[in-house]
DNA sequence: GTGCATTTGTGCGTATGTATA
DNA sequence: ATATACATACGCACAAATGCA
């Protein structure tokens, strides 16, 4: 959500005042309305994050009940494209991030290349018995010692995703104490001669967030989490890396080349 | 939600009435006891579908409080091996399907090798313009005909998803009756001549499941779903249809290989 | 529909052991 | 050694959802 307060509508555009809708044309006023709207949200005109003129002052420059102009909202809203909260206003959705699942899968480049500034804070890191989903994803016996990096990763300062990491204890001394210092795993394990890890197999699930993850990714209830479980290998896809990063679901939209 | 009712729980194992848990070992009961129902779902003496006693129940057998064992079916809720409904009971979930994602995605042949049966009813079919996002994906100008074909599609009788295929109206007429009178959108291609087609892109967000949603997959309130949105091909990679499901997400399991 | 029993969900109060400052 | 905080465990009570007569 980004606070855009007042600096947000100086030259408004959307219809002068008076500038009415075309009646009995056989197209529904509130679709002409929908339209005319997103257009201007996908050229640019209307940018992400401004606040739309309130549900009054839109219905009065369309000449359009207020009743017509919301359900035009409606439509942009299940498109995804505005988000309404009752005190504050109408809002244009910054749009997802697309984030490609591939062999190569890396946080930062994927950001970087959205033309958005990475970051990542350690949350905490801890030795502990594998579970037997983990042990099983990388070829361990259920209550082998891995060391969990718990991260969260931010794109812009706004948090993206939580993510876990479970490796086998015994081959990554103090990679814990790497993350902390450099704020990325895929430093760090550079830094241990593991850099040239690859995704073998990615696994996909959703659910309604958490009250522990709504937290740490500043969502409001009832938002969505994409968990997205990685397994990565090294050169000679043997698996050195379980993954679960938990995403921020109107955030990203992950994306598969075939 | 598998109706089991009372053929469910004959031998219910678990603990036998009087066999407590061990106190003062320096783990916590509930870990015990949740780690002792794990167990027994994961090694299948607890089958899918089957519904647990009741926590009181429980509770008594294991010796401990009602709090104590909620604590522990909390911990596999979280996990999610079990889910409970207020004045049903708790029950042990289905696993989720995997469902690859990969070049030749199809329904029916990946809910076959899960060792489920698959089925799908059309919902709908109509000729209307393209959108500008569906346009966009198939090299049309916006606004082309399109045909939109509407279904649902279920494993052993339950609904997985709702499937939304698009395809430009010229290159295919009559598909909707062919899928109508087959049930599958992959054999009404093929009759057509369009049966080679494989995914090109595949991009995936998530959300709460909408009114509509939530009847077609017959989903309570506050679920969610996987919009997979995925562009298909001709054999020269050239797009000839588009199409968005909305998976049921906790009945399935997206996998990718890389 | 109405009422009732069953079952899970939630809140409050209390006590105890354990780790930490 | 003392104080504090936290997780664990128990007891009682009631609310909310479901299913059935």
């Amino acid at each position: 959500m980004s606070e855009s307060d007042d600096s947000a509508v100086t030259e408004p555009s959307l219809p002068a005042p008076g500038e009415d809708v075309a009646r009995g044309t056989g197209v529904a006023l509130w679709k002409q309305i929908a339209e005319r709207i997103e257009a201007e949200i996908l050229d640019g005109r209307l940018a992400a994050g401004v606040r739309l003129p309130t549900e009054m002052e839109l219905s009065e420059r369309f000449g359009v009940n207020r009743h017509t102009l919301r359900r035009a909202l409606a439509e942009l809203a299940e498109k995804r494209l505005i988000e309404a909260t009752p005190g504050r206003g109408t809002f244009v959705r910054e749009p997802p991030i697309r984030y490609p699942i591939g062999p190569r899968t890396r946080f930062s480049e994927i950001v970087a290349r959205e033309g958005r500034a990475p970051s990542g804070r350690l949350t905490g890191s801890r030795i502990e018995p594998a579970s037997a989903e983990i042990a099983a994803a990388l070829g361990l016996a259920p209550g082998t010692e891995v060391l969990r990096v718990d991260i969260v990763r931010e794109a812009d300062g706004v948090p993206l995703n939580i993510g876990s990491h479970w490796y086998e204890a015994a081959r990554c001394r103090d990679l814990d104490l790497l993350v902390a210092a450099t704020g990325s795993v895929t430093r760090a394990l550079e830094t241990l001669g593991l850099g040239d890890y690859r995704r073998l197999e990615t696994r996909i699930t959703a659910r309604p967030a958490d009250e522990e993850e709504r937290r740490e990714l500043s969502l409001p209830a009832g938002r969505t989490v994409l968990v997205v479980d990685a397994i990565n290998g090294d050169a000679q896809r043997r698996p050195i890396q379980y993954s679960r990063a938990r995403f921020a679901a109107d955030r990203v939209q992950l994306v598969v080349k075939n």
